[in-house]
DNA sequence: TTTATATATTGACATATTTAAATATGTTGT
DNA sequence: ACAACATATTTAAATATGTCAATATATAAA
């Protein structure tokens, strides 16, 4: 399967749930660390760090320490990159690359 | 949790897979019946008939019976929509609403 | 160094997803 | 009605995900 899926689908994922997203909305207005995200949520502390964690690993948000806290905060390059793959992919185009191309997965 | 980050969670969850999002580029160039996907892919027929089943229920792509096969197409409006509420989620905003909300999970 | 606070990791369990084999359904042609 | 073909559904197994309780780690303050 070519990479751009691969990674596209990655990022798809780990905003696939309805928290994570509501995170990544929240998190469009600037950084927030972890204490107040899990404030706005009915969810145990580990299961919002795991949360995150996956946001982090997909490459959709930064976290940095300050003290005590992780601050998170948007990778808005990267939000913007898959915004526009996205787009591209959807688009009506005349001809599809990927139709002419041999079996892909496996 | 709001019902756009509901919906939306689940349009992004039919595309988190590879292979899925891959039939979702292949799709951009015009509708296909399911025997030329499959041969696109090394995968049993089932397989693509639940993957499908996932995207059509997602609303993201329409199907349509002509004789023994079925055609797919995108469903360009729910697409275009969803790309639209994406891309204002990720957007800087000034000031986001679902800070000021209650507990929203659970 | 002890204590308190913030976050991460581990372990366990329930649920969901992925996938294929077997089978069923719907459609066309004979 | 029967055979052939295209797609869907059912069943079952393997794997992944979501979640919490318990515990560990990192930092700051006393």
């Amino acid at each position: 399967m070519e990479q751009v899926y691969i990674e596209t689908a990655k990022m798809l994922k780990a905003m696939s749930d309805p928290k994570r997203l509501r995170i990544v909305d929240m998190l469009s207005c600037g950084e927030l660390c972890a204490c107040v995200i899990l404030e706005s949520f009915n969810i145990t502390q580990p299961t919002l760090s795991h949360d995150m964690k996956q946001l982090v690993e997909a490459g959709l948000v930064k976290d940095r320490r300050d003290g005590k806290r992780i601050y998170y905060s948007l990778d808005r390059d990267a939000l913007t990159k898959m915004h526009s793959i996205l787009g591209r992919m959807f688009e009506e185009k005349p001809n599809c690359i990927c139709r002419n191309v041999s079996k892909s997965h496996g």
